[in-house]
DNA sequence: CGATATCTTGAGGGCGATCAAACGAAGTGG
DNA sequence: CCACTTCGTTTGATCGCCCTCAAGATATCG
């Protein structure tokens, strides 16, 4: 566990980005500073494993700014990514001090950590916790059975348009679209994530600039110039609502 | 929605055979009252929908026996399963009435289903209920991810060794090995179980078969020769545990 | 026994992996 | 300021796995 423990100063929640999304999202007041007696922030720099799979880990915790990857691999060095955590996302499973997967962070990270042993007491106490935290992972089951038609049905293309449009919808602050975005990814990573290769990963994206839904400048920041072409590129919605 | 409305007599729950496993597995007996009291069973044969993706549905449930398959597709066709759900099971989003994938018996089932409404209004008593249904939301989590590696990663011959392994594994009643399993899907829906198409399949399962690893009775009958060199053609264990 | 699925086997082609090299950006030291 | 790294990305050429298309074989049921 080479994790930089940085301990800081502790944020008050009611100011803390992530207070309407995260695991606290529907405590109260009162809850919330039960959370705030157990919590204390770290920070992680890009790079830099937070957990190994296999290995104990001592805490659970929010993401509160940055980009983490859970990911698995085998003994020949294939990798998959499993999971892209964001800011709110949920780190660790309570009842189980040992994670299936590894954890490191894309970019660099701060963490909102609960000691292991005070949260899970506190989840016994807070039914709003447990709550949220039931909404949480069902979600995320959601979003890894929508992720597994992609990796097991979809073309290299299609996966290049959904992963690019997915990074475009969480990029949106406000109101509909983002033209541009800053890929918080590597390209080796994109791979691992859509289940291909680096060099798959870099032509596909030239395919899509040269067919004009995207631009590229430099290796991480993508314009979109056709939403609807692109999400046409994507294999188009997945629900058919009609 | 057309799952046959067979509202036969209760099976009083302490002799039920997923009375262990399933959500209600860590209720106490006036927790299991109030279950029965909402409880009816319904009975699916193969083959037929549960319920559809984009579609309410009205209640949720446990599989008493049988296997369902949940799964995705996309508009030209081309389908992905996302989860095979067995015995003790829970199908069914408590919270949303809208189900992201479609569910179908891949066998005969029979089903522990409960009215949506009381459900969840038990949900908010009964801690014991959203903790197992935690608990069994993460296990499903992990699953779904391990199947990410699968998906992503591993060749037709692996994908088909670790499906066999799977199902054996579940096959297991008590002690250690079991040579021979019945599969519980066909061949198509093998194939879009593994995201490969049926011809491969068919080839893969020969192609075991000629490597001395498995024996072929029939269609769905399987025989495991060597477990190990099966694991081992599964791509090997997922924990670098050394 | 014929009709319809379901499964197996065969032949050929395409998509993405693999191998290999060139390119570009960022950092280092002379 | 310019060689000379190093690392990530791009581009090119070739190969192989799996898909596709097409029969043939086997099973299931009237």
């Amino acid at each position: 566990m080479n994790v930089t423990l940085n301990t800081k100063i502790k944020v008050d929640c009611r100011f803390c980005p992530i207070r309407h999304r995260a695991v606290c999202s529907s405590c109260d007041t009162a809850e919330l500073e039960l959370l705030n007696g157990i919590k204390s922030y770290k920070s992680v720099p890009a790079g830099q494993t937070v957990a190994r799979r296999g290995e104990p880990c001592d805490f659970v915790g929010s993401i509160v700014t940055g980009v983490a990857m859970l990911s698995q691999s085998m003994e020949d060095g294939r990798t998959q990514m499993v999971g892209l955590l964001l800011a709110s996302d949920f780190i660790g499973r309570p009842g189980r001090t040992v994670l299936p997967h590894d954890v490191v962070a894309a970019t660099d990270l701060v963490l909102c950590c609960f000691q292991r042993a005070p949260f899970e007491k506190l989840l016994e106490d807070v039914p709003h916790l447990r709550e949220r935290l039931l909404e949480m992972a069902l979600d995320h089951l959601d979003a890894a059975r929508e992720w597994m038609l992609l990796l097991g049905r979809k073309s290299a293309r299609e996966k290049l348009a959904s992963f690019l449009l997915l990074i475009a919808r969480r990029s949106v602050a406000a109101d509909g679209h983002v033209r541009a975005v800053d890929l918080p990814l590597s390209r080796e990573e994109i791979a691992n994530y859509l289940g291909l290769t680096i060099e798959t990963v870099s032509r596909q994206l030239a395919g899509l600039k040269k067919a004009g839904l995207i631009g590229l400048d430099g290796a991480r920041r993508i314009e979109i110039f056709d939403f609807a072409a692109l999400q046409t590129a994507a294999g188009g919605a997945l629900h058919a609502e009609t």
